[in-house]
DNA sequence: TTTATAACGGATAAAAAGATCCTTTTATAT
DNA sequence: ATATAAAAGGATCTTTTTATCCGTTATAAA
């Protein structure tokens, strides 16, 4: 479903996100442990979210990442999705061709639209705040 | 959604359903051509579904694929994407977890599942005799 | 002001996926 | 029998994705 990048950029965000909200950054290191990924690549991707604005980097000792309590509502799933692997998941064929769409659509794109637009309303309507309300981070770190 | 290989093979079948129920057997240059496809990584995938016995091959001149009409009903959109891309669709973790289940769900588990059980359903039901139903196949080329 | 810590960024390496090439095998028609 | 057409299969190459390494920059505390 996503790539690599975007599944480790989902377990991060999701495990910063739940730091932040107890008053905690956290840095790399913790966080390459905690959602069990490696820690060169998820600082690539930490990166890449930085950039982007969904996760705030602080440099120096004591420092580390964080998500700003009042981003929690507005940043969504599908924010994250969207920087890392754009957003080919709504809008490309399920049979890969280039031009496919309700005009001149492909032997399943009614089959696949349903499923496609399922995955993004999810994504687009669940914010960090609506993932957090019921987790049990444990499970990030399988 | 699905790897290249998958939607290659996705394009490939249904071409050679559709040619199959007008009694057509055709070849490798024929079917990378009508699909848009690259021919020797087709043959490759073409190689997988005859081992599979999705599709049936004949060698020799006059020679070439063909899917066998009474296997129409049986052989569902499912089958191929097994063949090509294995479980991992419907049994994988959104978050890329190895263990993610109903017993030790991840944040998004309940979330994913809904819209995995869509997409295997949609593609259990639907058979090459169902796709071919209403199908323009002008679109396989694009 | 020095030292230590942590993110940043560029370069590189390894692995996987995608794609090609070429020889061998099988079968058909002449 | 021979020539030819087509798939099968092994080896190899290319590109993309995943992952690592290491020097640089920023910052906080002592």
């Amino acid at each position: 479903m996503f790539s690599r990048s975007c599944e480790y950029g989902l377990r991060a965000v999701i495990y910063i996100a739940q730091q932040s909200n107890l008053g905690n950054k956290v840095n790399l290191t913790t966080i390459s442990e905690e959602i069990d990924s490696p820690q060169a690549f998820t600082a690539k991707i930490l990166q890449q979210l930085t950039r982007n604005k969904i996760v705030k980097s602080i440099k120096g000792p004591y420092g580390g990442f964080m998500i700003e309590p009042e981003k929690m509502h507005s940043i969504k799933l599908s924010d994250v999705v969207g920087v890392l692997d754009g957003d080919k998941i709504y809008t490309g064929c399920g049979l890969g061709l280039k031009q496919c769409d309700a005009n001149s659509p492909c032997p399943l794109h009614y089959k696949f639209i349903e499923i496609r637009e399922k995955l993004r309303t999810m994504l687009e309507s669940n914010s960090l705040h609506d993932v957090l309300k019921d987790i049990d981070l444990v499970w990030l770190k399988r």
